[in-house]
DNA sequence: GTTCGGATCTAGATCGTTCTAGTAACTCCA
DNA sequence: TGGAGTTACTAGAACGATCTAGATCCGAAC
């Protein structure tokens, strides 16, 4: 019961079937070269004795891994998200997903060395933070694809959102409805924070309204303190940097009493697991995780496959409308 | 740029140190039975070319991988900080950890399978679903640790928390308030679930108590669902089957006008991440998640380095006191 | 009847390491 | 001086698969 039994291999496949071991990996893959009542008997040999190829050394001498290295950062749920999509289409297109996560203490080159030596054949970084010094590094050993970040450089591969694109829906749907004090809780120095503050900028000045940017981040916690600090000074709408910011801002929204979106209309970034809960409904901008990582995952394997120049692939963002934004309360207007 | 080099191998060090392919084999893992001048000049040339061991090929010949294979639900926050755990400690213990996330459309046991094709030496499972019997299948490969489930059979080594102490703890916890009335929002059909309703009734009865539950699940939704079915007969007090389903159970009181902790006490369970936002302060049953994580791993490298029979490691929940509970209102008491 | 060609199968080299066994040189000491 | 013991190094066989090149068989074509 406790003994571990050596795994069996080729060769005892081959013994028991009575065959070559070179016979035995032809049927295993499922080349051709061997005719229909010997694979039938080979499989059945292969079952019974359990035999589970050995990828060490299968991968060790054909080089083709069939593995595509995705790290992603356990802190955030978000990428959680992304990580179930880029399963799904790996399976899809005949690949294995070797995950690494980016943790406490673990940063992203660990993350991705480990990647390497598992034998991933490209590599999928969701928002990697590395230098695009140490990605074009990385990229002469593997195509490498950047998720949710597009400022990575020329040898690098990215799939990204537009981040431009997703604030000037937020900023359009609220001045649409009546808004023109709006603040902007943006991301400190998470990725993409800097793209959709000065996105933000941009894009009320084009509205002719004053761009006001307080200081937040990519948790609730750092939602709630720049909730904090509006009190006084309130906007009718507040555009969050996330979601997850977001749910803080409403946080501290409620304890003074202000009712979201009567008093206050909030926006969210990311249309994440939090923004579709029953009583939340946050109406958000919705990058498709799904879609960008189905996307990423498909690049890495065309790069795989067919040797060719990395791209950048582009998908612009969508308002989910849900309860959190509205018109503005009817109060003094000039 | 776009082209990717071959990489250099043993003897591609060996050929430029002037050295055979062994002694730098002996050199690059800190092997005695190398002279201090030559390892200078063959870590040196290493370093020139540089090189890289191949793992795989590595790992081929000394059958040792140093791998331990981690599955987790990607849809659990919770999960994830035993990731972080886990890899803190494994890496402590000289050993990678090789992930793999359980998903839509994505069972266990493709999970499991993925592990043991990395060659993972030990697999450690978290909450698995599998049937006892398929878990002693597996062990019958390789060394399996079962986290955060006890009840799963004898070939399997498990670690867990004592989920009738930590309800145990709940129930006095509240009835020490003078609750009298406390209802138990369960699992459904989670792991765990059911060790906990059992718990429930025991310890409610012994109380002299009515144990009253009603369904519930793992999610948001779950307990806000179950929340709302209390209205019109709502208890003093209500202990959760964990965090979130707490949270789901926090907001239907919210909506109801009923206030935390005056009007209803609730008891999270899992001390998650959630029940430590500054604006929830989630009085919870914590597993001390990481401690755990760090056994699992513990036990694990135990069983890989020396043989043994398994073992069933269970640890005691602790209180995590927060803003959620407290005495219940002084109200028309027999 | 020989040759050809396709299908099926096999022997042996190979991938990049580690491991075992052994050689060569040098020191130590009776 | 001549083993014994130590240290530094190397040759070659593993590990478990894939791949190349060739062997064998068998029916068809000339």
């Amino acid at each position: 019961m406790t003994e571990q039994q050596r795994r069996p291999t080729l060769m005892d496949v081959a013994r028991a079937a009575g065959v070559s071991r070179a016979l035995v990996s032809i049927v295993m893959r499922g080349a051709p070269g061997a005719s229909e009542p010997t694979r039938q008997k080979v499989m059945e040999a292969a079952r019974e004795l359990g035999y589970r190829p050995d990828s060490r050394a299968r991968l060790l001498r054909s080089s083709r891994t069939k593995l595509l290295g995705l790290s992603f950062s356990s802190s955030q749920p978000f990428h959680t998200e992304i990580v179930d999509a880029a399963y799904a289409e790996a399976a899809a297109r005949g690949y294995e997903i070797a995950l690494s996560a980016v943790a406490n203490g673990r940063p992203e080159e660990r993350a991705i060395e480990a990647l390497l030596d598992f034998g991933s054949e490209a590599l999928i970084l969701i928002s990697p933070t590395l230098s695009n010094q140490d990605l074009a590094r990385y990229a002469g050993q593997v195509p490498l694809v950047s998720l949710l970040r597009n400022d990575v450089g020329e040898s690098v591969d990215s799939v990204s959102s537009d981040d431009h694109a997703g604030i000037r829906i937020a900023v359009d749907h609220l001045t649409a409805l009546g808004h023109r004090r709006i603040v902007h809780v943006d991301g400190g120095t998470a990725v993409s924070a800097d793209q959709r503050r000065a996105a933000f900028h941009t894009e009320m000045l084009r509205h002719g309204l004053e761009p006001v940017t307080v200081p937040g981040g990519p948790t609730e916690e750092d939602g709630l303190r720049a909730g904090q600090s509006l009190i006084g000074d309130m906007p009718s709408a507040i555009i969050a940097f996330n979601d997850r910011a977001a749910l803080g801002v409403m946080e501290s929204l409620r304890a003074t009493g202000l009712q979201v979106p009567t008093d206050v209309s909030v926006l969210g970034y990311d249309d994440s697991q939090f923004a579709r809960l029953s009583y939340v409904q946050l109406s958000s901008i919705s990058q498709d995780a799904p879609l960008l990582a189905a996307a990423a995952v498909d690049r890495a394997v065309e790069r795989i496959e067919t040797p060719q120049p990395p791209a950048h692939l582009v998908r612009t963002p969508h308002l989910v409308l849900r309860r959190t934004t509205g018109h503005p309360a009817p109060q003094m207007q000039p």
